[in-house]
DNA sequence: TTGAAAGCGCTAACAC
DNA sequence: GTGTTAGCGCTTTCAA
């Protein structure tokens, strides 16, 4: 009896209540008679409420409460009293409707619920409020008939301009879909630049990483998530060219390192369990057993992982199969999610900037709002520190 | 040099330039000429114009664009011919504005970026979805100010309702502070039921937790994040009640099992390294060592951690100190996390059915807009489920 | 089954 | 500085 459900009773009850509209946004008044009071539940307080009742005009109450400069003190903190005191809020959609501005911007994301995605939605939230704006989630769930419904929708009115992270799209396709509506876009690793773009340091972080390692002293070094020799690209897809362009950083740096013939690479899915796999790999490449049956005479001394998630899995398949971290094989992560800071041995990794990527993306996003908006899109890489954990302390 | 910045010209570029408003939905026009067409950019398709295209009136396309069944069924196509022709989409400003729906509603977070939430989010926000709704997040970072500050300004226009998990804020204070704005909570563990809401299985879930290490051989195990003797209730916010509903869920079964003589508990943050924390601690009531030096002689054989970021950080903690997981001592964790699957070892826990309590949610918020309200909140326990793995694979 | 008319609450232009 | 006026685009009566 592993699955039980406590108060099934409400619960089914809850889920087979009708529903309609809601009852606490003001019902309309008959137009034709407009003294009609009938049911209507709550009163909305209007602007005109609150000009009455400060004894001006409803346009100088709006001047005040936006806090334009040609409103006289005074007059104004009638209006923000009076206000205050009728507990006013102003309708936005009446606002969005005259002014044709919504304060709402759409970040389209696979999921919410992997860390490195999480932690950008967490940073973006912020940072969109700073500016005044709120933001409404939509994930794609890497389903690309979604992400691409939901890019072209995105031209609502509801939105005034979309941040997306595309799995599945090309950044081509994306601008076909978008229109004219203002995007941004995180990890478009396009050769194109034709939309403005935030993207991880994918080349310098796997440079430096790698790096790390050879200064740990490992020198057969195998990269997990990417294939080398490098595929030629067939798929354009953003994920499949960061994967391209972290692989390619790698190769370069095995080259310029001189260790290009004892380093290698596993394919695999971005997500710990393929990193569990090339954990398994790994540990199967043994000639050998230790007394205490470990294995012995591994192929590689070192695992770079493409991100976190992966590494996390890689730590996981090596414990499984006796393979020590980092006494036997060093591993490195990227992104800088939480969990590898508590995972067992902790985790070194390349840790993004989320912060500095959001307020990029935001800005971006806003100065196409501005009096004279650039004309060409750009593309920015963020910044990144590498942090030395567990993983990776002792050297060879 | 562990912190580099690529591309900082071109960052610190964009961060400097100005903005101000959208310039692509369509600036006004002037209303004392309303033949201007000036510098216009896009010009917006309006309802009138498919009317027109359709051959009728305003009001006819709008009962065919939204399948009312008075209309015509050729009516209705010739409409939603000439909408899809035009590339219309309708306004959603001005559909509020009359209606007084805006199809929009807020979720109250403390953050994202924390599994348990992440996970919560992701599941909203497809229930949301598929009742025809958008989601607005807003984090509250966990602070109090922040936290009572998006409650009361809940009641605005935008969001029809409000979806919320205080961390810091009594569910009679939230019902002060959101008045009659329509509000399910997450987690509400106040003995009054004065808000709708949906919690976790905290009194079930950890019943089994423990009923499953006893059934393990396991006989002295420690509460990791939780007081034992229960202390009164001084703090009354959600947080620190499930905290305790789920200590004394602990307690009774550990009476009914007749073994509380041999167990106890360790209070910590219910963060990852908190866990850690109760782990050291764990392994220093150590009364001896083993032969390869392992803590010997511990007063505790299992360790049920209130959720699954402690856990995580208590077999982070115990493998610090050479303890083993299950071996020695026996982990279990609460929530049902993607993490627990791949940590090592693999995490035995209460999985909770994140999508029933969204959609059971988003249920009890759309039947608060029915034509028959119910009268009475309700409260809506979810059901779980027992995921046993490796942190609890060996009996004693 | 369709159309005409009114007006949601607000802000922008302009006159004063 | 402040008030007057018009009207954003849509939905909702009510009449036809």
């Amino acid at each position: 009896m592993n699955h039980r459900i406590i108060s099934m009773q409400t619960y089914e009850h809850v889920r087979a209540l009708p529903h309609r509209r809601p009852s606490k946004i003001r019902p309309m008044r008959r137009p034709h008679r407009p003294q009609e009071t009938g049911r209507r539940t709550t009163k909305m307080v209007t602007l005109k409420d609150v000009a009455a009742k400060a004894g001006v005009s409803p346009s100088t109450a709006s001047g005040a409460l936006r806090r334009l400069s040609y409103v006289r003190p005074e007059t104004a903190e009638r209006v923000l009293k009076a206000a205050q005191d009728l507990n006013y809020s102003t309708n936005v959609s009446a606002r969005a409707l005259r002014s044709g501005r919504t304060g709402i911007f759409s970040l389209v994301i696979p999921t919410v619920d992997i860390p490195f995605y999480g932690r950008l939605v967490t940073a973006m939230e912020a940072s969109v409020e700073r500016h005044g704006y709120q933001l409404i989630i939509q994930q794609t769930r890497f389903e690309a008939d979604r992400e691409r419904q939901l890019i072209a929708q995105s031209d609502d009115t509801l939105s005034e301009g979309m941040f997306l992270l595309a799995a599945k799209t090309d950044s081509r396709e994306v601008a076909r879909l978008a229109g004219d509506h203002p995007t941004v876009m995180f990890e478009d690793y396009s050769t194109d630049i034709v939309i403005d773009s935030v993207n991880a340091p994918s080349t310098g972080g796997i440079d430096r990483a790698i790096r790390h390692l050879v200064g740990r002293g490992r020198t057969r070094i195998c990269v997990a998530g990417a294939t080398i020799p490098l595929h030629a690209m067939a798929d354009v897809s953003s994920s499949s060219r960061a994967r391209y362009e972290r692989a390619r950083s790698a190769v370069n740096a095995f080259d310029e390192l001189g260790i290009s013939g004892d380093c290698g690479a596993i394919d695999c899915d971005w997500v710990a369990n393929g990193g569990t796999d090339v954990g398994h790999r790994i540990a199967d490449t043994a000639t050998g057993r230790t007394d205490d049956g470990r294995p012995a005479g591994l192929r590689y001394d070192a695992v770079c992982c493409m991100n976190d998630d992966i590494a996390l899995g890689v730590l996981r398949g090596l414990a499984d199969r006796g393979v020590r971290v980092p006494e036997d094989v060093a591993v490195t992560g990227f992104d800088g999610i939480p969990q590898g800071e508590w995972s067992v041995p902790s985790l070194t990794t390349i840790a993004l900037d989320y912060e500095g990527m959001a307020e990029t993306a935001v800005t971006m996003m806003l100065r196409k709002f501005g009096d004279n908006p650039v004309s060409m899109p750009q593309r920015v890489i963020a910044g990144f520190r590498l942090i030395e954990r567990g993983s990776t302390a002792v050297s060879q």
